[in-house]
DNA sequence: GCCGTCAACGCGCGGG
DNA sequence: CCCGCGCGTTGACGGC
């Protein structure tokens, strides 16, 4: 099964994306740090990659790097930053899931709290990426 | 104004 | 030694 990267967002067509991919760092000193958020075809080659694989050789974060005009340690920091973005999502969602099974057990006024928590749960459904858990990372198929 | 998100940074640790 | 990882935090947006 595919992947599907629903990222509409990035709303406006960089009109507004000053950050150069190159910061742009005056001589002397002090380039606070930017926001350089990468541009969706980016976004979308690293997120293709990281379907397939968790974790990317050297070769081949350099390759990925260099296509995508991108630092090698841009890329590595994204990949970590993905990989503990999507545990984390993941295991709010599972606690989600505890919260309304633990409530749902007792529940007795529940339509009202059950509303509650529904809607708290469907808070987390709406992100900008959602991942397939179901077999893992395992099948490379595409 | 606050709050969420994101890339980047910092720290501690393990492996070569 | 260095490098990468997990994890938490920081600073810069952007939405409301």
């Amino acid at each position: 099964m595919c992947i599907f990267i629903m990222r509409i967002a990035y709303k406006s067509p960089d009109t507004s994306r000053p950050s150069s991919s190159e910061s742009s760092f005056s001589s002397a000193g002090k380039q606070k740090r930017s926001r350089v958020a990468f541009t969706h075809l980016q976004v979308l080659e690293l997120e293709k990659k990281f379907s397939h694989q968790k974790y990317l050789s050297a070769p081949e974060r350099a390759h990925l790097a260099s296509t995508l005009r991108l630092t090698e340690t841009q890329v590595k920091i994204w990949f970590q930053n993905r990989r503990y973005k999507t545990k984390r999502k993941q295991q709010t969602a599972e606690l989600c899931k505890d919260v309304y099974k633990a409530e749902g057990l007792d529940l007795r006024e529940d339509l009202v709290s059950a509303s509650l928590i529904t809607s708290f749960c469907k808070s987390y459904q709406y992100r900008p990426y959602l991942w397939d858990y179901s077999g893992a990372w395992g099948p490379i198929l595409w």
